[in-house]
DNA sequence: ACGAAATTCGAGTACTCGGTCTAATAATTA
DNA sequence: TAATTATTAGACCGAGTACTCGAATTTCGT
């Protein structure tokens, strides 16, 4: 009686998303056929089916995903004493995977296709709950040793402050000028101005 | 001789448009199929491409469409005295387009799709290169009158409000709890934060 | 080494895609 | 009216779609 081997199983799985993001990031989730995500992989469909029953549990694993790298990014952070620090530094890091045009192009896929899949949407909104849930954090946590407004509407300003969030990758998507390395001292001036009174 | 009644060909592109629109925005560029267009237009095939040679060429004349869209509420906002009032009164409008779904939706779904193909990327960068221009002409403007933070960069502040206005349609897609009507005020707070000194 | 389960393959399925073609009809002018 | 052109419908096309299936192969506990 053989049994799975996790690790094997976990490494295929893998694999499989890979190329799929690669696809993805190029061709959009329903630009990019399954034929092509087995070409990535290099392997035959009846292998990948064997790993995701639908070419959409693919696009829910990577939108899945996408939410542990994000809160492994806030986890890393979360240690820092000045808040404040912490809150631009995230922002740093953002504007740094923004500029992998791979990156950005995936999060806009996966906005448009939140509006269009129910099932994608609900996955995004927990993303983004949480995004704003970590920022707000900080935020009032800031607020109460005075590095931003005491007054601050946290949540509010969270929610924001993923708006300009996903601005940033739709820059990449639209506005050739836009360089991330040499836009982090206007980003800086738009959050601390925003934040402090 | 017959000629082509230029009115006529006109309403039946618009007609054609508007059934593009619609589908467009409830399934994407991708995942609507030209005989759904047809279908909404009460059309056949044969006819549809008729006016359009190809999809692509439908989906260019929305991006298109969008940019004079665009050109004519500047072109309203435009005989303000009060550029910074003009400038919060055009956030207000794009505050309140976002709360259409279908507007939200479509412009994701342009900035999803130029990332994917080059050509709808050339036309989605001069339409936001316009809006930038329009942006920064009401800034430079407002900051010559004093009204916002003399010193600053105006182009620079341009491509970040331009970010923020992105950032809007996509809180649509993500966040359910992103109410447009009762984000105004936290709207204004953070651009007249970030513009005045 | 055996046998069963796990994995892999790739041809094949029913169907959809964007787009074409033909042929009929409607509108215009000579 | 006759000739010409614009417009229309919808059957049709080859290529591609997500996914299935049965058989071949590999792997591992015994």
């Amino acid at each position: 009686m053989r049994k799975i081997d996790p690790e094997k199983h976990a490494a295929r799985r893998r694999l499989i998303l890979d190329a799929a993001i690669a696809c993805f990031s190029r061709k959009g989730f329903h630009g990019t056929s399954t034929a092509e995500i087995c070409a990535e992989a290099r392997m035959s469909p009846g292998n990948l089916f064997h790993y995701f029953p639908t070419k959409h549990t693919i696009i829910a694993a990577i939108v899945e995903e996408e939410r542990q790298e994000t809160a492994e990014i806030f986890r890393k952070l979360g240690e820092e004493k000045d808040l404040l620090a912490a809150l631009l530094g995230f922002m740093d890091t953002v504007l740094d995977l923004a500029g992998d045009p791979a990156y950005s192009s995936l999060a806009l896929e996966i906005a448009a296709e939140a509006m269009r899949d129910e099932r994608i949407g609900a996955l995004a909104a927990t993303n983004d709950a949480e995004l704003q849930a970590a920022l707000a954090a900080l935020i009032s946590g800031a607020a109460s040793r005075n590095q931003v407004d005491s007054a601050i509407d946290a949540p509010g300003a969270a929610r924001w402050i993923a708006a300009i969030i996903d601005g940033i990758f739709s820059r990449i998507a639209v506005d050739p000028g836009f360089s991330p390395k040499d836009e982090g001292a206007m980003m800086r001036r738009l959050l601390t101005r925003f934040l402090c009174s």
